[in-house]
DNA sequence: TATTGTTATACTCTATAACTATA
DNA sequence: TATAGTTATAGAGTATAACAATA
């Protein structure tokens, strides 16, 4: 089998235990990957109404309105007034949210130094640079 | 940045337009992720009963029997009598499903050359070679 | 008794369309 | 008129539980 072909196939099968890995983790913590995903974009970007979720998440406003519900249900997200627009809604993370938020990230960071350790920084770049090209090729062909 | 953090993210960004082009390839093809599944499975495996089939896609065998359903509503696979236990069902790709399969294995193929093309087989060596640690790493992490 | 695949039911994520309140 | 978010409805994928036919 051709070098491409092989390469082509493990990153298949990294696609398939990363998302693994992720439902796991996420599912400890009574998440989802598309809450997750929400309650991240909040963690880094702030306090966003439905509408720039939605089009950070690239979902419809129907759907922000359905993982804010659950969200919401859970005490991890606050939806609040806009002060300026009466139509529209604020999103913010809770206190719990925070706390999870913060204790995700940290598990996230612990992962990438385990998944990486005692590979020579030579070849961490080579695999990143290589990982960089494949990736904007797959994007470019929209 | 530590290396291992931005190699780490680059993986979830694979992940991420790994299956945005998937979506899109099967899409064109009228199928989705789970019911291309099973038919690669049946196109590299050959004729199984549903309960193979649960078994080998890791899920419940009512979740095969809805799969199975659109599938063979398409006309892609064929469901017949097991020859020697009647409580089974054996089920093969029909003439049109091993059409389909054929041209998406070439397609994959065609995929798999265009995203390293140009790239030095040192670089692919270890590129794999990284991407073998790492899934290994996420596999044991169970 | 155990197994194969089904019907019944439910939950999550996703989408479109019609609607309300506001801009 | 246009926009923000909702209700109504639908479809795909997933699961458990109860059931019929067969082993």
């Amino acid at each position: 089998m051709a070098g491409s072909e092989r390469a082509y196939e493990r990153m298949f099968e990294l696609a398939v235990v990363l998302g693994d890995l992720l439902d796991r983790g996420l599912g400890e913590r009574g998440l989802t990957q598309p809450r997750a995903e929400l309650l991240w974009r909040l963690h880094h970007g702030g306090a966003m109404t439905q509408r720039e979720l939605s089009e950070a998440l690239r979902c419809t406003p129907r759907n922000v309105t359905g993982l804010l519900d659950a969200l919401q249900a859970d005490d991890l997200v606050v939806r609040s007034q806009h002060p300026s627009d009466r139509r529209a809604t604020l999103v913010t993370l809770s206190p719990k949210g925070r706390a999870v938020l913060a204790e995700l990230e940290a598990s996230y960071t612990r992962g990438a130094d385990e998944a990486f350790s005692g590979i020579s920084a030579r070849d961490l770049a080579t695999f990143t640079r290589t990982l960089d090209i494949v990736i904007e090729r797959m994007r470019d062909e929209g």
